[in-house]
DNA sequence: TCGCTTTTGTTGAAAATTCAACAGACTTTC
DNA sequence: GAAAGTCTGTTGAATTTTCAACAAAAGCGA
């Protein structure tokens, strides 16, 4: 556990927490750690959602399978955030999504229980801590909400230079790199992946960015 | 304030708090009532969101207008239901959607400074009242969640019966009203309002669904 | 009730998406 | 280094959506 202090430290929910009162914090919490080699389910749909987990190491992808087996990536979650706290916060019964190694990939799983009931020892700051994830749950509404505001416009290309744009924002440069190849981006904008490539290739064509592998830089 | 007390009382945010437990701890949150005509903004984008707010009669929309002034729905909210907290507990600097009176309402505005931050006073129950904005926001993203569910779907008739599915469930019968109009209902699903009222007719001449004006029956 | 406005349903044409199939480039494995 | 597999881009046909325009129905106020 040790070795994972400083990405624990840089996670949203032990923000502003220093590393003595993490340590004491975490054995509070009584987190347990696990490895998933890429491809294996860290939960799957219909499991009852009690553990939120962080992402120490690798990358993890939260999909959505439907009737007819079409997926649909609903986010990519790497290294120090968190996952699944919306629904083992929100007492459903069974989770909606599957949750799935993307990589490789270290998590330490922790009981919404033990977070949102405070202890009866001296954690001074686990008030700290659910502010941390009160904010953390708002944050991830935000992105929801940022998905919404893709999957609502009508047109591939729409779709499209709405997720460029913001990822460009996110990392201040108009030459970024997405985390996801192009099958998983079409699921990631609920498009068809042979029309994605067709309207990547046309807005090259047209001079409004280059693409090449996952890194996309606007023109 | 009184006259709203029952109203309150039903609120998620205030579940599980007793009626002078509740007193005091308005007196503490200071929030302010407000009247909002139908069709005027409770909110506008663009605002910087520092309150969340408390439907105690009416309804309101959450919507988002893109640069086309092409118009999405993102939510109804209705009495005794909450809006803006994530927004204003993510702490973004500007509101990224409108904020609607769709019928003359009433609301009550709480600072979500008060809300996070427990007073010196003896309001035991406010750590409740943070455990309830918790699950509160919780709940909103599962609410995310189901839109994106739908949204997700790629013709017009599956994001329909997806919809009609979940409110049919949510309702407990087959027979159900939705809280828009076929515009509205159009700007929720995402799709084209003549292309919706086309497959509406289409699966009433099937034999799946009966629909007049906002209330469905699924067959 | 009449007239006006809003809402809903219908239709055809244009535009866009999906689907299936395939070829070339790139990776991985043995 | 060859073979197998994966990823990406391309294309044409079928399906679906969008758009615009209009008519019928419903709601509203005088």
């Amino acid at each position: 556990m040790k070795n994972y202090l400083p990405i624990l430290q840089k996670s949203p929910l032990f923000s502003d927490i220093g590393e003595t009162e993490l340590l004491s914090l975490l054995d509070c919490l009584g987190g347990t750690l696990r490895a998933y080699p890429k491809g294996t389910a860290v939960f799957s749909e219909g499991d009852r959602p009690t553990h939120l987990g962080i992402v120490l190491d690798g990358e993890i992808r939260i999909t959505r399978t439907d009737y007819y087996g079409n997926r649909s990536i609903v986010a990519a979650v790497k290294a120090p955030q968190v996952f699944g706290e919306t629904f083992a916060c929100a007492e459903v019964e069974s989770l909606p999504v599957d949750v799935t190694a993307a990589t490789d990939c270290t998590v330490l799983l922790i009981g919404v229980d033990r977070v949102l009931n405070p202890c009866c020892n001296s954690c001074s700051f686990h008030n700290r801590l659910i502010y941390n994830l009160m904010k953390q749950t708002a944050a991830k509404n935000l992105l929801f909400h940022r998905k919404l505001e893709i999957t609502s416009k009508r047109t591939t290309r729409d779709k499209l230079m709405t997720y460029l744009l913001m990822t460009a924002k996110d990392q201040g440069s108009n030459s970024f790199t997405v985390p996801y190849d192009r099958q998983e981006l079409a699921d990631y904008l609920e498009v068809d992946r042979s029309g994605l490539s067709a309207e990547i290739s046309k807005l090259r064509r047209e001079g409004v960015l280059t693409a090449e592998k996952n890194r996309f830089t606007l023109l």
